[in-house]
DNA sequence: AACGATGGAGAACGGTCGTTCTCAACCTTA
DNA sequence: TAAGGTTGAGAACGACCGTTCTCCATCGTT
């Protein structure tokens, strides 16, 4: 196992492990034996928690937004991709919400910098890829945020689908990036 | 100081502290210099800290669910009024997001029953309210939901009273519930 | 004034956490 | 094969947390 391999089954357990219990309430330890790294090798890696907290988000970042841009790039309703992308995230099984959100909930204001760092650029993506969407009207952006938002918070508490079926109708009926009527 | 009075602090200083810094970041021993009570006295009130911070979470779900529906009550416009009330909330200087959401968060799934009741019990609360404001269209309590949930959600990264704003303007459009037009 | 019950202040206990250290096994190079 | 640096497994360390215990002052009753 070279240097990378180890890197990323860090981040692999750090994520899974992170993501579904809060970063408190997972201690090293149990990164260690989730990703089959030794305690010596994770602390050459990542010098301290705080380290493998900020890479843990950073990637999820990448990925997260990477893989939303992806699902509205060339589609034909890029509003509707946004939504209809949250759907299937918001249905799978270990979905439970918004590990920035969680994150920030969990440290607070007073957290770690870079913790805090990550969720902010995180977020300011997120608006971002939505402004992108609606070029001329930043309002609509900041409109769509709140959708986004809300799904989310409120597919935390009730999982499935019907927030962001929810939130695709008032999003089309907003902007009136609907299907053609008939 | 009798029981009673010390139990209010004790709450007092529990909200101050566990809003602020986050629930696991809030040991006992600031809780008793927050409030006054010594250690003894508060294990006699709550035997387990579980115990208090389910008391905070209630006792804020009373006093928040409270102070909104008498916004409302008897309001011109009650849809309107509910982000109004918002606005004001997110404009307090220590506004740091949803208490409820913010220990869910923290928490994770795996928490203590007592506090998994309370944040779902307060979130019905906030879902029937919104319904008994639309009582002919459960779909648009819905609405309204993700549109509170995603104002939130939102001032909590960048507070201020704007999501509120932006959040009542989009409940307009969509329930017809505006000032009339001039 | 003497007594027992009550309550407060803070030390103590067991456990866990993040982090570091020990030490033996193992490669590499000669 | 021998020496020397590097690694892994896990014990150890210091700090902190939730909770309990000790000990003394206080107070109401007689």
């Amino acid at each position: 196992m070279d240097e990378e391999e180890a890197r990323t089954r860090l981040l692999d357990a750090a994520e899974e492990l992170f993501y579904a219990h809060g970063i408190q309430a997972v201690g090293m330890d149990r990164i260690r034996a989730g990703s089959g790294v030794p305690l010596k090798r994770l602390y050459r890696i990542f010098p301290a928690k705080e380290a493998l907290v900020t890479a843990y988000l950073e990637r999820r970042d990448r990925r997260w937004t990477g893989s939303l841009r992806e699902a509205v790039t060339g589609a034909p309703e890029p509003v509707g991709a946004v939504f209809d992308w949250l759907e299937r995230w918001f249905s799978e099984p270990d979905f439970r919400g918004c590990a920035f959100q969680n994150a920030y909930g969990e440290l607070g204001a007073g957290g770690p910098a870079g913790v805090l760092d990550a969720v902010r650029r995180h977020k300011a993506e997120l608006r971002a890829l939505l402004a992108e969407l609606v070029p001329d009207s930043p309002a609509t952006a900041d409109e769509l945020l709140i959708l986004v938002e809300g799904a989310i918070t409120v597919a935390t508490l009730s999982p499935g689908p019907e927030p962001a079926r929810r939130a695709r109708a008032m999003a089309e009926r907003l902007t009136g990036d609907g299907p053609p009527p008939g």
